[in-house]
RNA sequence: CGACACCUUAUUCU
DNA sequence: AGAATAAGGTGTCG
């Protein structure tokens, strides 16, 4: 059976509501390493409306077949698309207030697409000094996305997000140096033989144009590292 | 009914936290230059803890019967004993994320300080390129004072803070040189004949030590520029 | 009442 | 380029 693919996502929304952005990234399989990732912005909006988001589009971009990991740091947007949904199915989406569930729409499409999936939920604290790395990426590239308001993504071939002015950095243990990802290409690209299954969840299909990475072989922007 | 009298105040700490001081500074009539100051260390300290200092120094030093505008740069120490202490009375002292407030017992004695007071407070801008002079007066007294964790003042005879290094010049326009100030006395010196009040907001008694300056008699470290 | 997230502001600095 | 000291608010749920 095929490995797990670890992903992340992430909303933003600059004054909350205001202009609002979200992002995902799948990691290469070191589950540290963003090997494809998008962002989008959402004009105005609030963080949780871009943080369900966020998860939503991470589904709807990720071959269905593939099991993955999803780190979180919106406890809203984990709880309501787990815990909470059963009982607002059974209650008529209400709150437990007894007003109506907000942002219905999002977590509905969001209950769908997880149907029949193999989806683990987990949850990482946001801005940690040393914390994940994937989560900390879609942060960055949501948080750019909301304030350009333009898309972005390896398949756009964007730069890497900056980094986040609020997201504290580590402390003075040297680190290696990520292999740089997302960008432009640079190493050949075959037409593939046979259908296969990219590092980043997605299959491919014969005569699709791949490339070599660390791992095998999949999409051109998936490469993480010169072989 | 009397003048009102300029003054400013700031804090200062040295890695935060780090070797803190304060300063505070009386203005001359002209609103711009300081007639009477003080300075001091408070060794290891926050910026806060210096800024709130700075202002309860201040009001201590200053006559409570003269109306008062002061300057400041620092909206955590101006709004905490304007805006936010009526509430923080009212709800037991609880931050907005329900976590006690920090340094209650220096807003509290600003508090007590400010009782049947005539005070306006006044946000200046810190390290403006044509900034408030007094803010900038104090804000190198109060860098010098957290550096050399000495006292200091114009009632101790000593020199002008020196520049900071951080702090915007001038551009290119020429400006006139602020009265030399707050140094060595040089002019003359007689005793009192009848009690009066300074320029700076304290009054002096029959028989004190005073010196006269451009708009009176006053106390002689007071003194702003030779008659 | 509790939790998570999104922020906004100012200062202190290094 | 970075971090620490402090406060305020909204979005959402149990």
């Amino acid at each position: 059976m095929r490995e797990r693919v670890v992903a992340a996502c992430d909303g933003a929304s600059k004054g909350n509501p205001g202009p609002a952005g979200w992002a995902w990234v799948v990691s290469d399989d070191d589950e540290r390493t963003p090997a494809r990732w998008e962002a989008g912005p959402l004009g105005r909006a609030t963080n949780n409306v871009a943080e369900l988001t966020a998860l939503e589009r991470l589904l709807t971009a990720v071959d269905p077949d593939v099991p993955l990991e999803i780190r979180m740091d919106s406890q809203y947007a984990m709880k309501a698309v787990t815990t909470w949904l059963p009982g607002w199915k059974r209650n008529g989406w209400k709150t437990a207030a007894g007003k109506p569930v907000a942002n219905q729409d999002l977590v509905v499409r969001i209950d769908e697409l997880l149907d029949g999936r193999s989806v683990e939920f987990r949850y990482v604290p946001a801005h940690q000094v040393d914390g994940d790395p994937l989560n900390d990426f879609a942060d960055r590239a949501a948080s750019q996305a909301a304030s350009v308001q333009e898309p972005a993504g390896s398949a756009l071939g964007s730069a890497q997000p900056p980094p986040s002015p609020d997201t504290p950095k580590t402390a003075g243990a040297p680190r290696r140096k990520a292999p740089r990802t997302g960008g432009t290409a640079s190493s050949r690209t075959i037409s593939a033989k046979f259908p296969g299954r990219c590092l980043c969840g997605r299959s491919y299909a014969a005569g699709e144009k791949i490339a070599k990475n660390a791992q095998g072989w999949g999409h051109p922007e998936c490469r993480t590292a010169e072989a």
